[in-house]
DNA sequence: ACCTGAACACCGTTCAAGT
DNA sequence: ACCTGAACACCGTTCAAGT
């Protein structure tokens, strides 16, 4: 524990910034949450956000990441069972923030740091989902195909309405296809 | 010919306002480009966009519509062959846009206009892609979840850099693996 | 180091006034 | 009917000034 008493009461402040930023992100959306309005509910002034984050980029980043990390942690303790039961748990997971990852999509290419963060989330996600992909059974010269057909279809299904039966049916019919596949 | 001269002078400036948006929004992206901007390049006041559109999001409506009618004319004349094929011209044709579709996907939720649009253009492609899979021998049960697919998969290559080689190989892995699938 | 009030340059949009 | 200058309410961000 290498922080003194400052370094935590400013840590504390960041975090305090960070998830009244992620309830308005998520609630209200990124373009309709003003620097201005996260402000006001964790009791600062507008600018004293920039002591704690470069910019309104920066807080997404963060919120980003603290989704990200909640996920990872809990689907290693959750998902179990059948590639399509995995998946299904997934999309449940960042169902929430289907808003927040069009934003990013929109924003990649405006944004250096959020266009940073999405090309390193898709490697990661990439990485895993070749992982689960060899853990069932998929032969090595198909993983790659099989893992971003799935997370395309996996932002497909978030990016658009769906109900969770045509989610099942969608992925069960995937996941089948791909695993059952002809040489 | 059921215009006068008066209809045919609004129609050709709302043309031209049209035109400079549609360059704009596919050079700078349409968060990057102001309404004043458009109003510079087309030679008129700010406020006078008013009187041709609703508001900036209708600007972009138009601009789509103007996009996607092109698009179709130009698949009758030249998309022929193989589905991947197909499915390549189609990617080559929105690639200019694949800022515009990250926006229109963000702004769907918050935009009544664009919403609408976004559904719409959804149903028209799923019929469109449901009845070129018919015509290459996918059976009738699986025309639903395979044009579900594709059109997630296009959506997912526009999106995220990708070069026309390793697009190839996706397309062509998966127009295989789903017109070659077991029973 | 941390926080603020005031300001800056911009944004989409509206409105009263002109022709 | 069409167009405009001026204004409105907001935005993200900066900066000089305070402690």
């Amino acid at each position: 524990m290498p922080k003194n008493k400052a370094a935590l009461d400013r840590e504390q402040k960041r975090e305090e910034i960070l998830g009244v930023a992620r309830r308005l992100f998520l609630d209200a959306g990124y373009e309709l949450t003003s620097v201005g309005r996260i402000a006001e509910q964790a009791g600062v002034a507008p600018n004293t956000i920039y002591w704690y984050f470069a910019d309104k980029d920066a807080l997404l980043v963060a919120v980003l990441d603290s989704l990200v990390n909640e996920a990872a942690r809990d689907f290693q303790k959750h998902a179990r069972g059948p590639l399509d039961a995995q998946l299904l748990w997934l999309l449940r997971a960042f169902d929430q923030a289907h808003g927040i990852i069009a934003t990013v999509h929109a924003r990649a290419a405006l944004s250096e740091s959020i266009g940073a963060w999405h090309a390193n989330f898709h490697r990661t996600l990439e990485s895993a989902l070749v992982a689960l992909l060899h853990g069932h059974g998929v032969p090595r010269p198909e993983q790659g195909h099989a893992s971003r057909v799935i997370t395309f279809v996996l932002e497909g299904l978030l990016a658009h309405p769906s109900s969770s039966k045509e989610r099942r049916a969608l992925l069960g019919w995937l996941v089948s296809t791909v695993t059952h596949r002809r040489a």
